[in-house]
RNA sequence: GGGAGCAUAGCUCAGUUGGUUUAGAGCAUCUGCCUUACAAGCAGAGGGUCCGCGGUUCGAGCCCGUGUGCUCCCA
C-alpha cells in the first residue's frame, strides 16, 4: 500500500475511537486485579467544550491510559451536572423565543420544557469528549438528577437536617437579581469597578450646618436608618446623640457612634442602610436599628422607598444624583473605584439582601476534611494549593444552599398554612412527622418552592456515580471507592474539592479520591484569560479537524507544567502535526526496507542496537518517575526527544542501509520492536498516531489500547556515554565540514588521535556513514595538510581532496582554550581554598579533582595543537 | 486591608535536601542544504549581570532579609 505524503488524522481518529468502543476496552467491571478510578469533573449540561476542559480531560485521559496500560482497572466516569441556574437561564431565553412567560407556566410544566432541553443539548460536551479520544466508560455515564441521585441528594437533605447541621434562617445573602435567586459567596466574583462617590448633605435637627456623608450608593439612602461616626472623630462629637434628616424624604435617623467607622474614608461618616449592605446589617443589629428594604427582588425600587418606585436600581442612580444636586443636597462627586460583586451566571451586580434561605452548617463538618488534607491523606499537586485550602476552611462560613430556582433538587421540607415546617424525604413522611410532632393528622402542606444549590449535589459525585449512597455497599462502590486522581482547576477548590471531602467522610467515612491535581488555567498567548467578551476562546472542534486529536492534546500538553497557568499558543499544535508527521515518516522509512530484509548479510549494527535499547530504558524509567509526580507536560517532552532526536536523527540515520541496499533481519526486526515501544510510551499522550502505527508496523491481533508495559531494565551507563561520545564527534565533524564548506558529498580522511582506540573502533563503521569519510585512521603524531580538531579529550584531523581553509580553526582551538582555562581557574580557586576542602563532602571534592584533571588533559591537547600551528 | 505564588535566552519553561562542568530544553532567529522517510524537513550556529540590593556559606539560580514588577485568592 502506497503511504500517503503526510500523516493524515481525520479518518484515523474516528476508525480507531470506534474500534475501541466495539472492543469495550474502555469499559469496567469490578475483578481481581487493583482498580484505577477517576471520576470526571461533571461539565454543566449547558457547557461546550473549551480548552480548560481540553485541557483537564486530556490529562484525565492520559493518566488512566497509561494506568490501563500498567495493568490496573481503569475505569474512567463520565457525567454531567444540571446546573441549575445557567440550565434554567438557557430553558428561560429558549421559552422566551417561543413566546412563552416562565411565570405563565405551572412548576411541573416549566420541569418538562427544561428536561426536554437537557434530552436535547445536555449531551453535547460528552459528545464532543470523544473526539478527543477520551477512553471514558460511557455506560457509566451519570447526571445529577437521574433518579437514584436525585432521591440522595434529598436523603442527604434530610440527614443533615436532622443531625441539626441543615438549619433556615434569615440573613444577609448574595441576591442576584436576574436569576431572582440566592447565591452563595463562591458564586460572586468580586471585580474592580469604576465608581462615583456622592457627598450628601444630612440636615441635623436643631442645627445649622449639616452633616456630610459619602456613598457609592445614593439610591439606597431612602432605606437609610443611622448616621454612624467614629466616637474619637472630633468633628462631630457635637453631634453625638442628634437626629439627621434624609434628603428627599425627610425621614428623621439618629446619628450613632462605633469603632467600625473609618475616620479616614470618605468624609468619616457613614449612612447606615441595613437592609442592603453585609456590615451595614450587622451594625445595625448591634444598635437596633430598622430595616427598610428599598429594592424588589427584581432589582427594582420597591414602595417602601417611596420615591422611584419601580425603576431599576441603577436607573435611579442616575436620576437621584440629578434630583440631590438641584435641591441642593449634593456637594461633590468624586471619582472612586473599588471592588463590587458580580453574579458569575448572569454578570448582574450582586445585591445584599436579607432573606430567609436554608443553611449548611460548616464549621463541624470542615475539621476532618481540613485535616486529611494537611497531614495529606489526600495529597494535592503541586502542593502549594494546601494553604489555600487551609485558609478556607479555618475561615468558613455557612453553606447558603438554597436557590430560588426550580431546575433542580426541591428542598424537601414541607409547609402548612401557619407557616410550621418539617423536612422530611416525601409527603407521606412529611404528614407522619406532622402528626408526631405537631399533633395534626392528614395536614395541609405545601413544599418549598426553591431547590438546592447545584454544588449540593455534585459533592456526593465520587461514590454516588457508582451508586454508593442509593444502594450502600454495593459491589462497583465497594470496589472503585476511594477513587484515585481528582483532575480539576483550582477554582472549584472550595465549591467542590473541599466539599467532595465532607461530604466523602460524612457519608463513606473514607476520603474521596488519594490525590488532586490541580490543573492550571487556560490563557491566550497575551496571557490573557479566555473569556466570550474578549473572543480569544479558540474553537476547539475546529482546532481538532484542522490539527487532529493528538496534535491538540499535544499542543496542549507540552506547555502546562503542573499548577501553572498556559499560555495556549497556535504554534504549539503545528508543532504537534509536525510530529505526526516525523512518526510518519520515519514508518514510511521503515516500510521501504520490507522487500530488503536478508538474514544473509551481516549485522554491522550491533552498537546501534545495544544502545537504543538502553536508551529507551533510560527514558522509560525517566518518564516513571516524572508520570509519578505529575510532571506530564516533561514526560511529553522526554518522549518527544527520545522519538524524534534519539530514534528518527540518530538511530535510525546510524542503521540505514545506503539505496536499495538490503538491511539484516536482526536490525529490522529490533527497529520494529523498538518503533512499537516508543509508540506505547506516547500512547497515552497520543493515542490516535501511536495505534495506526502499531498497526502499520506490522501484522497484529491485539491493539496497543491494552497492551500492557514491559518492565525495563537498569540502563548501562558505559554504552550510553560511548553514544555520547558518538554523537559528540559527530556532531564536531559536522561543524567542521560546515564551516569549511565541505560538500556533504564530498568524503573526508580522518585521522584520531586518542588514548581510547578501542572505544572509536566499535563505533568505527557508524562515525564513517555518518561524517561520510574515505578512511579512518589512528595516529598518535600530527597528520600533515589536515584541519585540527578537538573533541572532548581526543584530537581529530581531518583531510580533504580540495586543501581547506585553515585560517580559522586557530581562532576555534583558542576560544575553546580561554573557556577552558577560565573553567579550570574556577576549580583550583575551589581546590585551594583550605575551608573547601575541610567542609565539602569527599565525593564533591573527588569530582572538583576530576573536573580538575579533565580540564588538564583537554588544555594541553589543544595547546599542542595550537603549537602545531604556529 | 490580609494572604499566597511567580520573576532564569526574543517567547514558554526545566533546573529534585546549596557543589554535575563560568546555567539546560522546546519554539523563534541566523547560516548552509530541495542529501531517495520527512523543506510541516536535514545539518550546524548564535543567544543569559539567573529582576535590583544586602546577607548566610569554603561555595548561592537554589537559603535568609529587603526593594521592585506581575498574577491569583480572601475581606
Amino acid at each position: 500500500m502506497e503511504l500517503s505524503k503526510n500523516f493524515e488524522p481525520q479518518s484515523i481518529d474516528h476508525k480507531w475511537y470506534s474500534h475501541w468502543l466495539n472492543k469495550a476496552y474502555f469499559k469496567s467491571t469490578p475483578d481481581d486485579r487493583t482498580p484505577y478510578t477517576i471520576v470526571m469533573p461533571p461539565p454543566n449540561v449547558t457547557g461546550v467544550l473549551h480548552m480548560g476542559h481540553c485541557l483537564n480531560n486530556t490529562i484525565q485521559d492520559i493518566l488512566i491510559r497509561r494506568a490501563r496500560m500498567m495493568g490496573y482497572n481503569t475505569c474512567w466516569v463520565p457525567g454531567t451536572d444540571h446546573a441549575s441556574i445557567a440550565t434554567e437561564a438557557k430553558v428561560v431565553a429558549m421559552l422566551r423565543e417561543r413566546g412563552i412567560t416562565k411565570s405563565s407556566l405551572s412548576r411541573d410544566e416549566f420541569l418538562s420544557y427544561a428536561w426536554e432541553w437537557k434530552e436535547k443539548y445536555g449531551g453535547i460536551i460528552l459528545q464532543q469528549l470523544k473526539k478527543l479520544g477520551c477512553s471514558l466508560d460511557w455506560d457509566r455515564t451519570t447526571f445529577t438528577m437521574d433518579k437514584d441521585y436525585y432521591d440522595s441528594v434529598i436523603k442527604v437533605f434530610v440527614d443533615l437536617y436532622q443531625k441539626g447541621v441543615i438549619y433556615r434562617g434569615k440573613r444577609m445573602i448574595n441576591w442576584d437579581v436576574k436569576a431572582l435567586t440566592a447565591l452563595s459567596d463562591e458564586e460572586v466574583i468580586r471585580k474592580e469597578t469604576k465608581q462615583k462617590l456622592y457627598h450628601l448633605k444630612y440636615t441635623v435637627e436643631g442645627s445649622d450646618s449639616p452633616i456630610i456623608v459619602a456613598t457609592v450608593r445614593p439610591e439606597t439612602i431612602m432605606g437609610d436608618s443611622a448616621i454612624c461616626v467614629h466616637p474619637e472623630d472630633e468633628r462631630y462629637k457635637h453631634l453625638h446623640g442628634k437626629f439627621a434628616f434624609v434628603p428627599l424624604i425627610n425621614r428623621r435617623i439618629p446619628i450613632i457612634t462605633d469603632e467600625y467607622v473609618t475616620m479616614e474614608f470618605g468624609t468619616g461618616a457613614l449612612k447606615v442602610t441595613p437592609a442592603h449592605d453585609v456590615n451595614d446589617y450587622a451594625l445595625g443589629e448591634k444598635h437596633q436599628l430598622e430595616v427598610i428594604d428599598v429594592f424588589n427582588d427584581n432589582g427594582t425600587l420597591s414602595e417602601a422607598a417611596q420615591i422611584y418606585v419601580g425603576m431599576d436600581r441603577f436607573e435611579v442612580r442616575k436620576k437621584i444624583a440629578v434630583e440631590l444636586e438641584e435641591k441642593g443636597f449634593l456637594l461633590k462627586t468624586e471619582e472612586y473605584t473599588s471592588e463590587v460583586g458580580y453574579s458569575e451566571r448572569t454578570d448582574v451586580v450582586v445585591e445584599p439582601r436579607l432573606s430567609l434561605q436554608w443553611w449548611l452548617s460548616m464549621k463541624d463538618i470542615a475539621t476532618p476534611a481540613l485535616k486529611t488534607v494537611m497531614e495529606e491523606e489526600i495529597k494535592f499537586y503541586p502542593p502549594k494549593f494546601k494553604n489555600v485550602y487551609r485558609h478556607w476552611m479555618e475561615n468558613i462560613k455557612d453553606w447558603c444552599i438554597s436557590r430560588q430556582l426550580w431546575w433542580g433538587h426541591r428542598i424537601p421540607a414541607w409547609y402548612d398554612n401557619e407557616g410550621r415546617f418539617v423536612v422530611a424525604e416525601n409527603e407521606f413522611e412529611a404528614k407522619k412527622l406532622f402528626e408526631s410532632q405537631y399533633g395534626i393528622s392528614n395536614a395541609s402542606l405545601k413544599q418549598d418552592e426553591d431547590c438546592l444549590d447545584t454544588w449540593f449535589s455534585s459533592w456526593l459525585w465520587p461514590f454516588e456515580v457508582f451508586k454508593g449512597l442509593s444502594n450502600p455497599n454495593n459491589a462497583d462502590v465497594n470496589y472503585y471507592y476511594p477513587t484515585n486522581t481528582l483532575v480539576t482547576a483550582p477554582d472549584i477548590i472550595f465549591f467542590w474539592v473541599a466539599r467532595m471531602i465532607m461530604a466523602g467522610l460524612e457519608y463513606k467515612k473514607e476520603i474521596p479520591f488519594k490525590e488532586v491535581y490541580f490543573t492550571g488555567t487556560v490563557r491566550d498567548k497575551l496571557g490573557r484569560k479566555m473569556s466570550k467578551s474578549l473572543g480569544n476562546s479558540p474553537d476547539l472542534l475546529g482546532l481538532i479537524d484542522q490539527y487532529g486529536a493528538d496534535a491538540t492534546r499535544f499542543g496542549i500538553m507540552i506547555a502546562s507544567p503542573a499548577g501553572n497557568d498556559i499560555l495556549f499558543d497556535e504554534a504549539a499544535l503545528e508543532q504537534g502535526r509536525n510530529f505526526n508527521n516525523k512518526i510518519w515518516n520515519a514508518l514510511k522509512l521503515i516500510k521501504m526496507w520490507e522487500g530488503r530484509i536478508s538474514s544473509d548479510i551481516v549485522n554491522d549494527n550491533l552498537f546501534a542496537i545495544k544502545w537504543f535499547e538502553i536508551r529507551l530504558a533510560e527514558v522509560s524509567l525517566e518518564v516513571d518517575s516524572m508520570m509519578q509526580q505529575f510532571r506530564l507536560s516533561e514526560a511529553l517532552k522526554t518522549i518527544y526527544s527520545l522519538i524524534w532526536d534519539d530514534f528518527c536523527s540518530w538511530y535510525l540515520e546510524w542503521i540505514k542501509p545506503g539505496f536499495e541496499q538490503p538491511i539484516n533481519s536482526e536490525v529490522y526486526n529490533k527497529t520494529i520492536g523498538f518503533f512499537t515501544d516508543l509508540m506505547q510510551l506516547l500512547h497515552p499522550f497520543m493515542p490516535f498516531v501511536t495505534e495506526e502505527m502499531y498497526h502499520q508496523l506490522t501484522e497484529r491481533k491485539d491493539d496497543l489500547c491494552t497492551k500492557l508495559y514491559e518492565i525495563k531494565a537498569a540502563p548501562d551507563n558505559t554504552v550510553l556515554q560511548i553514544g555520547s561520545l558518538l554523537k559528540d564527534t559527530i556532531s564536531g565533524l559536522r561543524d567542521v565540514r560546515n564551516k569549511q564548506q565541505v560538500k556533504p558529498k564530498e568524503t573526508i580522511k580522518l585521522f584520531i588521535q586518542t588514548e581510547n582506540q578501542s572505544t572509536y573502533q566499535e563505533i568505527e563503521n557508524i562515525l564513517s556513514k555518518q561524517v561520510n569519510t574515505s578512511e579512518i585512521g589512528y595516529t598518535q603524531e600530527t597528520v600533515a595538510g589536515s584541519f585540527t580538531t578537538v573533541i572532548g579529550k581526543d584530537k581529530f584531523y581531518v583531510v580533504t581532496e580540495q586543501p581547506i581553509d585553515t585560517g580559522n580553526q586557530k581562532a576555534g582551538l583558542e576560544k575553546e582554550l580561554n573557556h577552558l582555562i577560565g573553567f579550570l581557574s574556577s576549580v583550583e580557586k575551589k581546590l585551594n581554598n583550605e575551608k573547601f576542602v575541610q567542609n565539602a563532602k569527599p565525593e564533591v571534592i573527588a569530582l572538583e579533582q576530576k573536573k580538575k584533571s579533565d580540564a588538564e588533559s583537554k588544555i594541553k591537547v589543544i595547546e599542542d595543537a595550537l603549537a602545531l600551528l604556529g
